[in-house]
DNA sequence: TTAAAGTTTCAGTAATTTCTGAAACTTTAA
DNA sequence: TTAAAGTTTCAGAAATTACTGAAACTTTAA
């Protein structure tokens, strides 16, 4: 394998945890990304050194992750994978499915116990506080789910404005007041 | 402790370790932006049953995330430990933090690895993904390092837009062909 | 129907991460 | 200067997470 591309394969494995999975399918995921032709499980197993059915466990989880597609070859009935979209659609994947495992659950359970009301000084400033973090995660939740909709054209203009956000959100506003 | 509190610590730590840090920090975080009043480290270690030791790691490691702040009360040499700044702030320095630990060692792989020039097709296709991802990667951090500098109104409110900034976005454009 | 080709599962082991508690260290005030 | 109050460090133990490989399972085609 080309020096490059191992060092980039290797480095997915190390920071695979940090991206939420574990070192083998960070670089499982590297190695199928940076591939030009769909791979077999037995290919992933040999170019990483790692057991059969590690492999196999690591596509169960990239396809949960909706990370890779299944392909065929004509006369061969091996599955072969490859990426699942572009980079970009990759990445919004990641966030997605990594909102779904880290914000969810938290959401869902800030709703349960908003419900009752203070009876002291400290469970109403707790209460506030529930409030506001079940708030914010909220508004993040709706936005990033509203994220892929957009399209990675408009994703990747929205990402290149940077603070100009700030701007546009300004001007927004003062056409609708003007209009008034 | 009042039994929602407790729950909502409880389930800090669960998340913990997806949110970044472990369990331990996760409890710490919860329990210190829960409590209306800041608290020692002693405090802390007896809330949660944990160690004193850990709490002083748990400690030092809210303090490098820039979570928490040290406040003193009159005549008590003790230190005692508040949330620093509102939900968003501490949001934003979640996520500020995380960026440096999992896409900033990734940029710096890549521009590293970018330079030479491919010597056959597969290297070429891997040249091409390495260039895109480190784009994806590149407009990210700009667009996040940004963030923070809007202030948490303007961040709320970008949030609360959601897919409609796709539509704020084409407003923009068409105002600028326009005056053209 | 059968055996070859291929895949998945999972119990046990290995590796990693987290936690404890005792010893070392630091600061303060008497 | 000293001892009491408080904090940090870190080696080893405990808990968690990941990996292997052999056995069980599935699919295909002859």
């Amino acid at each position: 394998m080309n020096p490059k591309i191992k060092a980039f394969v290797h480095h997915c494995g190390e920071m695979g945890s940090r991206w939420g999975f574990n070192r083998t399918i960070g670089q499982m995921c590297g190695l199928i990304v940076i591939s030009k032709d769909p791979l077999s499980a037995n290919e992933i197993s040999d170019a990483l050194n790692i057991s059969r059915g590690n492999v196999s466990m690591g596509i169960k989880e990239l396809q949960a992750w909706r990370l890779i597609q299944i392909r065929h070859k004509p006369g061969d009935r091996k599955e072969y994978y490859a990426p699942s979209g572009d980079i970009w659609q990759m990445a919004v994947r990641v966030f997605e499915e990594r909102r779904k495992r880290e914000v969810d659950p938290t959401l869902s359970l800030l709703r349960d116990i908003l419900l009752d009301d203070a009876k002291n000084e400290q469970e109403a400033h707790a209460q506030q506080k529930l409030h506001e973090i079940h708030e914010l995660l909220d508004s993040v939740t709706r936005f990033t789910s509203e994220l892929p909709k957009m399209g990675p054209e408009k994703l990747e203009q929205l990402m290149k404005l940077g603070s100009g956000v700030g701007k546009v959100l300004d001007m927004k506003d003062r056409l609708l007041n003007n209009r008034k």
